[in-house]
DNA sequence: ACTAAGATTACCT
DNA sequence: GGTAATCTTAGTA
């Protein structure tokens, strides 16, 4: 969930990939430095970056202190705040379908970088949901390296609204 | 200092 | 289906 600038706005997960430090694809990869400082702290951490210069992208930190790991966070359905997600994305479906536009939806930007997730003070947080009955796992998107590893995992039941 | 490429998206034909 | 928009990081000089 995010309550970022005050609006409440919610989503269940519907499609993610994992990046690991030994994976020539994750920003990871080769130890921490610059923007990836975040993906080597505690589990739980929400790591940010902006893509091609536009978009921001939203992973979460999964691995323990000192070891860079972390979930893309490509998908979700609106679970709440349909109506602050329609206005910050100005059209009414895909509201949070891509990594860009999940991010924009929530409200998430590079000023969120290394927020705790599982801190109820946070304006962003991490909520205990119901795993989808069926998921694929596919390779990945939008990379060139390591492309043969399926680390993607879309949710059977995700739908464009 | 300079150049190239990238975990993308929206708009054009 | 193809491409422009736009900025940060990494590699080279």
């Amino acid at each position: 969930m995010s309550s970022v600038g005050g609006e409440h706005t919610e989503i269940a997960l519907t499609e993610v990939e994992a990046y690991r430090q030994d994976d020539p694809a994750s920003h990871s990869f080769g130890g921490p430095r610059g923007r990836n400082m975040i993906m080597f702290e505690r589990s739980g951490l929400l790591y940010v970056y902006r893509s091609y210069g536009i978009h921001w992208c939203a992973n979460v930190v999964c691995g323990p202190v000192g070891v860079g790991t972390a979930v893309l966070l490509r998908s979700g359905r609106p679970v709440a705040g349909r109506e602050t997600m329609v206005r910050r994305r100005g059209r009414s479906t895909n509201l949070a379908t891509g990594p860009g536009n999940l991010c924009q939806a929530l409200g998430i930007t590079g000023e969120l970088n290394g927020t705790d997730l599982l801190d109820e003070k946070s304006p962003v947080r991490l909520l205990p949901g119901t795993a989808p009955a069926k998921f694929v796992s596919t390779p990945r998107i939008g990379i060139s390296k390591a492309i043969d590893v399926r680390w993607r995992f879309v949710a059977q039941d995700a739908e464009k609204h």
